[in-house]
DNA sequence: CGGCGGTACTG
DNA sequence: CAGTAC
DNA sequence: GCCG
């Protein structure tokens, strides 16, 4: 691929971005000290959590100082948090660090503020040289453009109304509002409410921190006495942190959202109907309900039934825009999965010598065959094919001394669909060294792999397979290394050593181990391998023992597995299928759909080793798409912070790698360094770029738009890839080789690592996104509103409280506001069981047959919890239902206080199916924080389904549904369904929701899935 | 070039 | 219908 | 912004 030329990169850039006044001679300069000596954590990144105890002034918010220190623009802004830092370092490290917003208003007079001014300029000078064909000018533009945008009218920037414009309807659009802002530099709003900005706000928001200290008492009814308030330098520190709430009696207030001299429990401020709606209780619940209920009495009965025509109405009236995407998207998973280890029988029956017949027909694997045909350029395959015919008719020349004799390699370029003139060198040179090029992989036949380090994409492209695990172990996958090495071997003891020495040179670290256990088959019968085979294999396994055997493959699923092996669940698989008797599989899967559950059964089975983990595991196959889909969503649902998994801790001991391979992180990837918040960050070795490319990631996070918002969903992507990169990334083609990280990505890396930063960060003004990420904090508040309120000059949360610039915020918003830390912190286990076992005996007091039971990460076994997630139900055997239990208990948890305030009641509270949403607390113990509880009522007929559903984890209900899928079934929170009819015009939409098959118990729904059994507390994977 | 999950509640 | 949460 |  293209070169990475960070000069040109950046002339480029200079057309478009109007960056501080530096050439890029004198930027390069400048950076070129910072390498990487600038160490990663001073760019920690923040995730939106820490907003909280930004403004507690507990720790300074890393990442606040996004730019690198030199850059002009933030910098000045950062002023050295002094007397009000709780924190136990009084020193004054790193300044830039632990600036904060506070200093922002501070500057404001020669620090206008991003909208205000410095943006709309830009956008407008990039307006004047703008050419839609230039990617990288639309690129920088877009940063601008929402903004500008929501200048003019917020409501303007509103997605759904450019969505069905064309690109270029949109960019004239654009240009219509840049040049109405150029003609009319307003941005009155925004630039006065800033100035009017005290100083203060920020200083007061800081020092009265939530869950630094806590009112010594609330009381229920009225206001509490107001409080004095105590700079956050007085608490101790001890109480700040793991406090439990119980604890907490005699802490004070600091949070200046709960401190009640504020806004919103401040009766002067408030008009009393605001203040009695903000204090819930049960009489405002009362009064909603009595209307909801007395809203839906006459059409219970109607509503009962109305389990299927809700959303076909829903879907018919929206059209494509909302319920059809994922449907289809399953549907595309199902029809593009290549099928494993489709043989093409040429290759089969072929011997493993040499072919110099060369150009075997076109039959190439279905998956190779399945993508567009009509390459211009050489694919992989067909460069492999040339270079064997010119062996053949001698235009290579193959040398006497054919040191790769006997293998049959698979070479994999770092482009496959376009073969280079380096890739066709490098087959060259195996050919000629006697080896035999595979242009098709056949598990059977090849021998070795070779593949630059790491590269997955192009691996599996190759190989058609869907994930490395389904190569054979029995096939090293090894860097060009190894190849050298053999060839450079001047004995042939030594070529034959380093044959077999392809651990030394693996591609995947995560396959090392188990590579040199099975020597190919075809070199078992030259002696002189058995020979040093014997002489090694004690070598090997001991360096075996003393390592943990790790995982075979990217799935990180190393958790107790259950019983059953790829047979038995595999044929549970074919037959068990839904007591209806059909075959669902023939109604739903698509005629395109290459994935028969049978051949399933039969790919795997024919590897010998491999695919152990996959018996074990019948989810297995679904884990990596799983996945996948989840980091789809990470771009949406912002950062929920790092969601720990306590796990096994499976490697004790990692001290034994065999020092030839590279020095590696000995961790196997993945969730051991994700478990441990405080000290983890250090152990990527790409751990800055990360660093970097999420501060970037969060700039989108903070703007509005689709655009920002799938580069958030692609750095999402990029970043996992990343975290899970055993190796330093050393340039552009080594990042761009990384699934999940293309062109653009890669060559913000390659900046990075010549740099040291990113000038995207420096130059972009972070204070909109800081406020916005501090704003998204509460609860109902998203990027729109964020915005909104940042335009309107809103910078602190105290700003919010006193309404500034005229924001007013929504009943809920204003109960996020109020309980920001409450809401945003996670719960110890203990508490969220303590509540429940409050809230079980009420709700089996109104009805002794009711379900009750717990879902979520605490029936996960996790040791702290985000919410309350509690599901309601009851056995309908004896004529009568759980409905109205719902209404009842919510009043009940009112009145004992455990439920203090409504976040969003069910539309109709007496539907056997209603999900109620709203703060609670342990009643009666002082201090107690609100918690966030989720009660959901379902039918008894989809007990089990809503039990899979809301129990997760998120991949493991991703890759049951895959495999339902799979299986032409449908499964969803009410129930594993079959013979979903689909559009056949555009498969998304279900014609009919088809038959309910299981969903009373979990148990049923495993077993037709052909799931062994798991506890919940088996169910991660994330 | 089109896709990127699906749904319920709020205002 | 847009915005938000799960 | 990446992928098919």
């Amino acid at each position: 691929m293209s070169q990475f030329n960070l000069k040109q990169y950046y002339a480029e850039q200079d057309e478009h971005m109007n960056l501080p006044e530096e050439t890029v001679d004198e930027y390069l300069k400048r950076t070129a000290t910072f390498r990487r000596s600038q160490s990663s954590d001073t760019y920690a990144s923040s995730s939106r959590i820490q907003y909280g105890s930004f403004l507690r002034g507990e720790n300074a918010i890393p990442g606040a100082a996004s730019a690198p220190a030199t850059t002009p623009l933030a910098l000045h802004k950062i002023i050295p948090p002094s007397e009000d830092r709780g924190n136990a370092s009084e020193s004054l490290e790193p300044a830039v660090q632990k600036g904060s917003i506070r200093a922002i208003t501070s500057d404001q007079d020669e620090m206008p503020l991003a909208p205000s001014s410095s943006i709309p300029k830009q956008s407008d000078e990039g307006f004047k040289t703008h050419e839609p064909s230039s990617q990288s000018l639309e690129d920088i533009d877009s940063f601008t453009i929402d903004l500008c945008d929501a200048q003019i009218s917020p409501s303007e920037a509103k997605t759904g109304k450019r969505k069905p414009v064309s690109s270029d309807a949109r960019r004239t659009a654009q240009k219509k509002r840049r040049i109405d802002l150029a003609d009319n530099p307003q941005v009155p709003e925004a630039a006065s409410a800033t100035q009017q900005s005290p100083i203060s706000s920020f200083s007061t928001s800081i020092i009265h921190s939530p869950k630094k200290a806590r009112p010594v008492k609330r009381n229920e009814e009225g206001p509490p006495a107001p409080r004095p308030v105590v700079p956050l330098s007085l608490v101790p520190q001890v109480l700040q942190k793991h406090t439990k709430p119980v604890k907490m009696a005699l802490e004070l207030p600091t949070s200046p959202i709960e401190d009640p001299s504020m806004v919103i429990d401040d009766p002067p401020s408030q008009s009393p109907t605001e203040k009695k709606r903000l204090k819930g209780g049960p009489s405002k619940l009362l009064v909603d309900m009595q209307k909801r209920i007395a809203k839906f009495a006459g059409q219970q009965t109607a509503k009962v039934i109305k389990v299927g025509p809700k959303p076909a109405i829903r879907k018919a009236t929206r059209g494509k825009s909302t319920a059809l995407p994922a449907a289809k998207s399953a549907v595309a998973n199902i029809s593009s999965f290549p099928f494993p280890r489709a043989k093409s029988p040429e290759f089969t029956s072929r011997q493993n010598n040499l072919m110099p017949n060369a150009k075997p027909t076109k039959g190439k694997k279905p998956a190779v065959a399945q993508k567009p045909a009509g390459r211009p350029s050489m694919t992989g395959a067909e460069c492999a094919r040339k270079v064997l015919a010119d062996a053949a008719s001698n235009v290579i020349k193959i040398k006497k001394w054919r040191r790769l004799e006997g293998t049959n390699i698979l070479y994999v370029g770092a482009d496959a669909t376009h073969a280079t003139v380096h890739t066709e060198g490098e087959m060259t040179t195996i050919v000629r060294n006697g080896g035999n090029l595979m242009p098709d992989f056949d598990p059977d036949i090849t021998t070795h792999i070779v593949a630059a380090e790491n590269d997955y994409k192009n691996v599996l492209k190759a190989t058609g397979l869907p994930r490395l695990r389904d190569i054979p172990e029995k096939i090293p996958i090894v860097t060009w290394d190894w190849v050298e090495k053999v060839i450079e071997a001047d004995t042939t003891e030594e070529v034959s050593k380093r044959m077999l020495e392809t651990w030394v040179y693996p591609s995947f670290i995560c396959r090392k181990p188990l590579i040199t256990l099975t020597p190919m088959a075809s070199l078992k019968n030259r002696p002189e391998f058995n020979r040093i085979l014997k002489a090694n294999s004690t070598a090997i396994v001991s360096n075996m023992a003393r390592g943990p055997a790790r995982p075979l493959i990217g799935s990180s699923t190393s958790l107790p597995v259950i019983g059953q092996v790829a047979t038995a669940a595999t044929s549970a698989l074919d037959n068990q299928l839904p007591s209806t008797g059909h075959e669902p599989g023939a109604l739903l899967s698509p005629p395109t759909s290459p994935v028969r559950p049978t051949e399933i059964v039969k790919a795997s089975s024919n590897t010998e080793i491999g695919i152990q983990h996959e018996a074990n595991d019948p989810l297995a196959e679904f884990y990596d798409q799983a996945r996948e889909q989840k980091e789809r969503e990470e771009g949406w649902s912002s950062s929920d912070g790092v969601d720990m998994m306590e796990k096994p801790d499976t490697d004790e001991n990692d001290e034994s790698e065999p020092e030839e391979v590279h020095s590696l992180p000995p961790k196997k990837r993945g969730w051991t360094c994700d478990a441990k918040v405080p000290q983890a960050k250090i152990q990527c070795p790409n751990q800055d770029i990360i660093d970097k490319l999420d501060e970037l990631r969060k700039i989108h996070e903070a703007k509005v738009g689709n655009e920002h918002r799938w580069r958030v969903f692609a750095l999402n992507k990029a970043i996992r890839a990343l975290r899970s990169h055993p190796r330093r990334i050393k340039g552009f083609e080594d990042a761009n080789r990384i699934q999940g990280i293309g062109e653009k990505t890669a060559r913000k890396i390659a900046e990075i690592l010549e740099t040291g930063g990113l000038r995207r960060i420096a130059y972009e003004n972070s204070e909109d996104v800081q406020v916005n990420g501090l704003f998204r904090g509460i609860y109902g508040v998203g990027q729109t509103i964020a915005l909104r309120w940042y335009l309107a000059g809103c910078r602190t949360l105290e700003d919010l409280k006193v309404g500034k610039g005229g924001v007013k915020l929504s009943a809920v918003q204003k109960i996020g506001l109020q309980f920001y830390d409450d809401i945003n912190d996670r719960m110890p286990r203990a508490e969220a069981k303590h509540i429940y076992d409050l809230i079980k005996p009420i709700a089996l007091s109104i009805d002794s047959q009711l379900f009750i039971d717990i879902m979520g990460s605490y029936r996960r076994g996790k040791a702290d919890c985000g919410d309350i997630d509690i599901l309601i139900t009851r056995p309908t055997d004896d004529g009568s239902t759980h409905r109205g239990v719902l209404s009842q208990l919510l009043l009940e948890l009112h009145k004992v206080g455990i439920i203090t305030e409504d976040l969003a009641l069910p539309d109709d509270p007496d539907d056997l199916e209603a999900t109620y949403r709203g703060l609670c607390r342990p009643p009666g113990v002082e201090g107690a924080r609100r918690r966030r509880i989720d009660i959901l009522t379902v039918p008894w007929t989809s007990k089990g389904a809503a039990l899979l559903y809301y129990t997760g984890d998120d991949i493991f209900n991703r890759a049951m549904r895959l495999k339902a899928n799979y299986m032409g079934y449908s499964l969803n929170q009410k129930g594993l369904f079959a013979n979903v009819v689909r559009d056949p015009h555009d498969r998304r939409i279900k014609l009919n929701n088809g038959q309910i098959v299981a969903s009373e118990t979990e148990e049923e729904i495993f077993k037709i899935l052909g799931v062994p059994w798991q506890e919940p507390h088996e169910r991660v994977r994330g």
